[in-house]
RNA sequence: GCUCCGGUAGUAUAGCCAGGACAAGUAUACGGGGCUUUCGACCCCGGGACCCGGGUUCAAAUCCCGGCCGGAGCACCA
């Protein structure tokens, strides 16, 4: 008896001795150093200013799924101190992103509702001698900076300060003339301590508070305090922020912010030829080779719904796939879509669709309706009926390389031989031949001439082939027909054209589907 | 230029801090087989990696030094 067959014998006579092993175990992350159950907080803070992508869904996957394994809590916080950059529908981008992802958040704000708060601080700070305003201009700043070296303005007295803090707050400064710096260490290694700026005046108005604010905080000073007034004890962010721990560590400390915030920092989340750089997205809509920043090439959260990534499909990627690491990565999509079609593998429904068709004489074949499942085993999707003559359409790749007196099956239909082949004209002459499926016959998927439709899928693939060079041809269009049953698909459903792929209806009206993967 | 950080199969990772059962685990991709009326799913098998050089040690993927390569930061962005 082989195994096969003593496995299919123990499923009939004893059925509950067979032990089901899940494909995948679950991974669970990493354990979070220094968590406590019920005390963990982490914060989902993304920065209004562009659509969400999937590196913001997976990082905001890492730090959810971390408070729920520690029963903690999760702050989505808006960094919304820039107000030229901040605009509403982005808040809106993101909390739909997250929603589809399935994240929960305990608790919502934004940086800009506390600016009065950030005020009040930075007069503490002036008191204490720890900032002082600065006339430099930006560039020289910047050299100075960059070189290590104090300027004049440093040494002005504490009062001096006050009054021209009060100064810029009643907008007597134009942009750039004045800003508020951290008192830090000049002659750091670490750049960022070189005393940063912590304020600067930005006349544009913001789309929440509108022009009743002219002084905006910086980032540094701003998600200081933030992270302590939300009591957040886990900071999971990419690693550019690296070096501003000590910063933002350094700017709670002079304000007497006492508890310890733990960082775990990892490079970004990146995938093979598509850019999350607004300025490289940017560049494909501006060459016209895509028109909107949800185009399904696109990592924004909106592309890579119209592709056809599933939520669940994004967090079990992220769970097992994704590891702390320093080291630039590129995900292979390939590594997305094994995730996603175990998803999709159970529910989508299965659909005839022939790409690049040829015309199918069967001659012999009575024409009739036929039932067929919708799924090879999930029989709750129940049947679909297509009616049938004796002309097909079928794909011209599978008689490309086949000769005359080949016997080829349609699928759950009839077996028929090959007589004539005129790819010239498309057109294929056979005749019927009785009997089933066996093993040594081609399983084809065909089209009924009497009643089928025409259908466009469209197939993305990456934008860039490298760092710099764009693929003029990322956009593939392929023609088809499918059976007329595919105008019931609803509006986003994703199925799978047998031997072809799964896809997702893109348009309420038209035949067109974009294809996710194999 | 300066300052940090990192380099494990095609890709993504585990292991490194606390050197030894690591002839390096896993996923995916790839090759072969099975099952299946799909080229999907599922099952089995297979090949494939510790950046280079030196050092410490009985023993190095793991510790030390140098090189090479890569990433991040050095904003009145976040």
């Amino acid at each position: 008896m082989s195994l096969n067959e003593q496995k299919a014998l123990l499923e009939e006579i004893a059925p509950e001795l067979i032990e089901y092993k899940p494909k995948v175990e679950e991974k669970k992350l990493p354990p979070l150093p220094h968590a406590l159950r019920g005390r963990v907080v982490t914060r989902l803070p993304p920065e209004p200013s562009g659509y969400m992508h999937i590196g913001h869904a997976m990082s905001g996957i890492l730090n959810y799924v971390y408070a729920k394994m520690y029963d903690g809590k999760i702050w989505l916080r808006f960094e919304d101190t820039d107000p030229r950059k901040v605009k509403l529908e982005y808040y809106e981008s993101f909390r739909k992103g997250y929603r589809w992802l399935g994240i929960e958040w305990d608790y919502e704000k934004n940086n800009s509702d506390d600016m009065e708060l950030f005020y009040e601080y930075a007069e503490k700070l002036i008191n204490k001698g720890y900032a002082y305003i600065c006339f430099c201009k930006q560039d020289k700043i910047k050299v100075y900076r960059r070189e290590g070296i104090k300027c004049e303005h440093r040494d002005h007295s504490v009062e001096e300060n006050i009054r021209f803090w009060n100064n810029l707050l009643d907008g007597k400064y134009g942009e750039g003339e004045a800003v508020l710096r951290l008192l830090g260490d000049m002659s750091s290694t670490n750049t960022t301590m070189r005393d940063p700026s912590i304020f600067r005046i930005v006349k544009h108005p913001h789309p929440l508070h509108g022009s009743k604010y002219i002084v905006w905080p910086l980032y540094d000073y701003a998600v200081a305090i933030e992270d302590y007034l939300c009591n957040v004890t886990h900071v999971l962010r990419t690693s550019e922020f690296a070096l501003r721990d000590e910063l933002q560590n350094y700017i709670r400390k002079i304000l007497g912010m006492d508890r310890e915030i733990h960082y775990i920092e990892y490079s970004r989340f990146e995938f093979k030829g598509t850019p999350v750089s607004k300025r490289k997205l940017r560049k494909i809509i501006e060459m016209g080779l895509a028109s909107s920043w949800d185009d399904p090439r696109f990592p924004t959260v909106e592309g890579l719904i119209r592709r056809g990534i599933m939520p669940e499909a994004i967090r079990e990627f992220t769970l097992t796939q994704t590891g702390f690491t320093y080291v630039k990565r590129e995900y292979d999509w390939s590594l997305l879509y094994a995730y996603n079609r175990r998803v999709l593998d159970p529910t989508a429904r299965r659909l005839f669709f022939v790409p690049d068709p040829v015309e199918l004489i069967v001659e012999g074949l009575k024409s009739g309706e036929i039932a067929l499942p919708y799924h090879p085993t999930n029989k709750e999707l129940g049947y679909r009926k297509i009616r049938y003559s004796n002309i097909f359409y079928i794909s011209k790749s599978d008689v490309a390389t086949v000769k005359p007196g080949t016997i080829i099956r349609l699928k759950y239909l009839a077996n028929f031989r090959i007589v004539d082949i005129d790819l010239n004209n498309n057109k294929v002459v056979s005749e019927y031949v009785e009997g089933g499926p066996s093993e040594s016959l081609q399983i084809i998927q065909w089209v009924p001439k009497v009643e089928y439709i025409p259908v466009r899928v469209l197939v993305p693939e990456p934008l860039y082939l490298d760092e710099e060079e764009i693929n003029n041809e990322s956009l593939k269009i392929i023609d088809g027909y499918g059976e007329s049953n595919i105008i019931d698909i609803r509006y986003g459903e994703i199925v799978q054209f047998e031997r072809f792929g799964f896809c997702r209806r893109d348009s309420e009206k038209e035949n067109i589907f974009i294809k996710s993967h194999e």
